[in-house]
DNA sequence: AATCTATATGCGAAAGAATCTCATTTTTAT
DNA sequence: ATAAAAATGAGATTCTTTCGCATATAGATT
């Protein structure tokens, strides 16, 4: 099943790309950085390198597997492309990570593109602050 | 004038501050890399060592004066805080940043937070793509 | 099944952005 | 003019990500 999803990439199937994907597909933390990644994969026994994850994950990318965003704070965070597009919600606290999807919003960018001209490939908008977790609230 | 708004700000009145805000107030590039900012001053004469650069755009910014932005790429960029709120678009070819601000958008993220109990504290909305210009259309 | 070629991997080195350290200089208050 | 506090410059340092190259592996070919 995931060797099939690699194949249909045009990727070999290699060991360390099979565990990735594997991984990705069964973490319930769907946000992960790369050295997430890595140091899972390590506990789980599986010694792969930090580079190669890198290098997978950015294959995945291009293949259309994995999303990456760059949200606040150093590393970019990979999750699993499972068809929909949809914008994120960060819990500056406690890292939480929400998914929302607006169809007005959708619909206003797309109208604000076309007013100027602009072809959209690609956009990013994420929403940042405190969650609904009690600790998080109180500033 | 700028001097009133380092000392407004809690800032002392410094010849690196003085210079980085000059420079930002004079220059048609609203949105400009610390490096950008430094090679504009050494450029200009003015001596001012990087770390400055980057020490003096993070006070600007906790003082309300600047906000920083990540686009794609590598180097986050700064612009002369000048009152309204607005997102941007990025043409990933020729680098141009357009501004823009939609209430309606802006309406939907605030009662989707909302919804979710969540509190924003700020967001970050940047449409990728391709701008007007000939060059940049045909992809 | 054995072999071959292209591609992938692992490791360490390197690059790029931003921050930190610390000795020296500059501000501002006195 | 002087002293105390804060800012600067230069280089070292950290952190994330990528690169280079020798070795290993996948998938095609015999």
């Amino acid at each position: 099943m995931e060797t099939a999803d690699l194949k249909k990439a045009g990727l070999k199937v290699t060991l360390p790309r099979m565990k990735i994907l594997e991984l990705l597909e069964a973490t319930q933390e769907r946000h992960q950085s790369a050295e997430d990644i890595y140091k899972a994969l390590l506990e789980a026994g599986e010694e792969i390198g930090l580079a190669t994850v890198y290098r997978v994950l950015t294959q995945f990318e291009g293949a259309g597997l994995v999303n990456r965003h760059h949200f606040e704070g150093g590393q970019a965070v990979f999750e699993l492309n499972q068809g929909g597009h949809h914008d994120h919600m960060v819990c500056l606290k406690c890292g939480k990570v929400t998914e929302f999807m607006d169809e007005i919003i959708e619909d206003r960018q797309n109208k604000i593109a076309a007013e100027h001209n602009f072809v959209i490939t690609e956009h990013s908008m994420i929403l940042y602050g405190h969650c609904t977790d009690p600790e998080c609230q109180n500033h």
